[in-house]
DNA sequence: CATGAATGAGTGTTCATTCAT
DNA sequence: TATGAATGAACACTCATTCAT
């Protein structure tokens, strides 16, 4: 089943097409707008006035309003997501790729602060958060991250006697551990040390043969 | 200048009286609601109907629906600065004080998880928080600790180099930090492993014969 | 049938007994609101807070809250009657007891400005005015002018071609013509001069043997 | 500054437009009302039944009700005005304008009782009138009769003794004097008298050659 | 004589969403 | 592709009024 990404499937739309003006329009405004309010106090009205086009137009284009927010989350989520891929491929070893990968989830989500918001504060408390289209996308990226601990666990370089998924687990949570507060109390967060201190953690605790200090 | 709590003083209404019936409904029945969603989409009408009273009686007791929180909000912050009061009283020693304000903060965040997220997360996002009834209260918690920090200082126990007001700041910084992720992520808290870790660390911090590494 | 006030008969109440201290307080505070706001923008809350009693008193002594108001004008005009009655018993010919009526009810109106106010515009435009108690006291005044007049007319003072309830009519539109604008524009009035002038025109026109200028 | 008429700037809604049916049933609705009830008895329900349609649209259209009067208000205003400027057109003489002037205000007034009723009676008592648009609305007319006595002034033929304001006020007030009980009391306005005589008045006060007594 | 508790029916206003063109 | 018109369902909050004591 493919992910659905709150856009209306319109007749005859082909993928190749590229996205028309309007809705473009519409999701940049309702990113502009979320720098300012949370989405619940966003308007129709007021993305529509934003964009410059007319209100019944964001219906043509998402099926509702948490539709267009899906859409532009997503599409965040799968540019960084690609984004990480291409680091990735440039990078060589489960150990330099884990580090890149943190590193970079660390970067998105301190560069992106509004989106690591909705993304870790608000779509958690949607009722049927498991259920949405948006929960698919975050798997995929975590799948990512899976896909890289099985092939350390594979080629040795990671232990073999904890699950590849419990690893990714806690190495998810503790990132989210991490940046949360920050987001919340507005504050600085210095990527280097946190992307530096985990690493450290992660090496003398996953690594197979972790050089006790 | 007495704390407000959002509540209506109604005309001759005397301290001992008892809150009447339909003002505990009201009050039990946002604090049900809380569990299951977040305060703004908790409406008047879902209020009422839960508690069972009619839903103008909330804007009797209340001034308004915020009041209404602040209410519920405020009786929980009283009595936990109350008890934690009451165990400072058979502590002895600034020392030993400090552990347990700590210790009682992580432990009240912690079994009022739905106190805390509001605390912690809903309110820092009113407009105008700063200047709203429930900061006032939350000051008052802070300026318990404070003094505590003063206390110390005075009797030597603390540096002098550092201002009570910072060291407070970092304090409860440091706590709203580490229980902040545990909230939003549904996640367990080990309080006494908290509360040692940051206690060890404002020992060898802000003690006057620290021992300096 | 009796012309009611808009007093709830309580079983047992005496007309020798005076008003309960309760009763008084909600009329007076309802005359003092009366002063800063127009009848519809009061509450019954606001005239419970201003007399000192509770809210439910208001309607154990008044039928509603526009029998309230009846009371208080009917108080009003009930008291500026007897006022002019006692004025007219010792002024003798029906000639100087005209202009003595005249210049009572521009007087009045004058002195109580809030219920002239109430009584020329807002009862007028009240659903069904002409079935109130109000107008029914409204036309007991209207009867002493009557009266008057048909006393002047039989007794060979005024003629006896145009009929009292005309001359009537005309006397009090005149009357209510010359103060409205003053009562809504908040204007002083010349009560001598409006008198005399009304009396005048009145003295030429109605007279039988008006002296023609 | 343009006068603003409590409608709500539609986007892209461009003057040639006309007015969408919805927009003037709601308009044509409220001054039905108005002959039955005051403004502030007329709720936002009742207009949407009248005028049959969704009570919201009356906000997609108008600010809000007090927005929706001041359309209503000030459009009757505006052709009124608009009126008076083309019969001015045609006349000459300062002398014949003002008289023009006095006899089309009285006529408006009387022809639009309803209206006249708002102005003159209604807001006025609206807390803040003065900064109100109805307010900036009347006080345009106020500078048409304004100018008049201005060019009446400077070509000699009205005093310059007495300022051109002060003129204003008088005829204004004249006007307003004269019709506010016909308005209230509902009785029928000599139109044609009452220009007469004030304009009388006001040629043996303020002309430079009047008839001193 | 008086009160505290409680309520039914609104009150203006907002908003996401649909429909015809 | 895009729009102007229109709406149903709610929303927080208010008020005159009643009832039991």
């Amino acid at each position: 089943m493919a992910i659905q990404t709150g856009e209306k499937s319109l007749p005859n739309q082909l993928k190749e097409h590229a996205d028309p003006p309007g809705k473009i329009k519409i999701a940049n405004a309702l990113k502009t707008l979320l720098k300012e309010k949370d989405f619940n106090s966003i308007t129709s009205a007021e993305i529509a006035a934003t964009s410059g086009v007319n209100e019944a137009l964001i219906y043509r284009y998402y099926k509702d309003k948490r539709g267009l927010l899906h859409h532009v989350l997503s599409k965040y989520l799968r540019e960084s997501e690609s984004q990480i891929d291409f680091y990735l491929q440039e990078t060589h070893g489960t150990f330099s790729k884990l580090k890149k990968v943190i590193w970079h989830t660390f970067d998105t989500y301190d560069k992106n602060r509004i989106f690591a918001k909705i993304l870790l504060i608000e779509v958690r408390n949607f009722p049927g958060y498991f259920k949405s289209e948006t929960y698919a996308l975050a798997k995929h990226y975590s799948m990512l991250i899976l896909d890289l601990l099985k092939e350390g666990i594979e080629n040795g370089e990671f232990r073999k006697d904890i699950s590849a998924w419990h690893m990714m687990q806690t190495i998810i949570g503790a990132i989210e551990h991490l940046i949360l507060p920050s987001l919340i109390l507005n504050r600085k967060l210095d990527i280097d040390a946190c992307t530096e201190n985990l690493y450290q953690i992660l090496k003398s605790g996953i690594f197979k043969d972790g050089n006790v200090k």
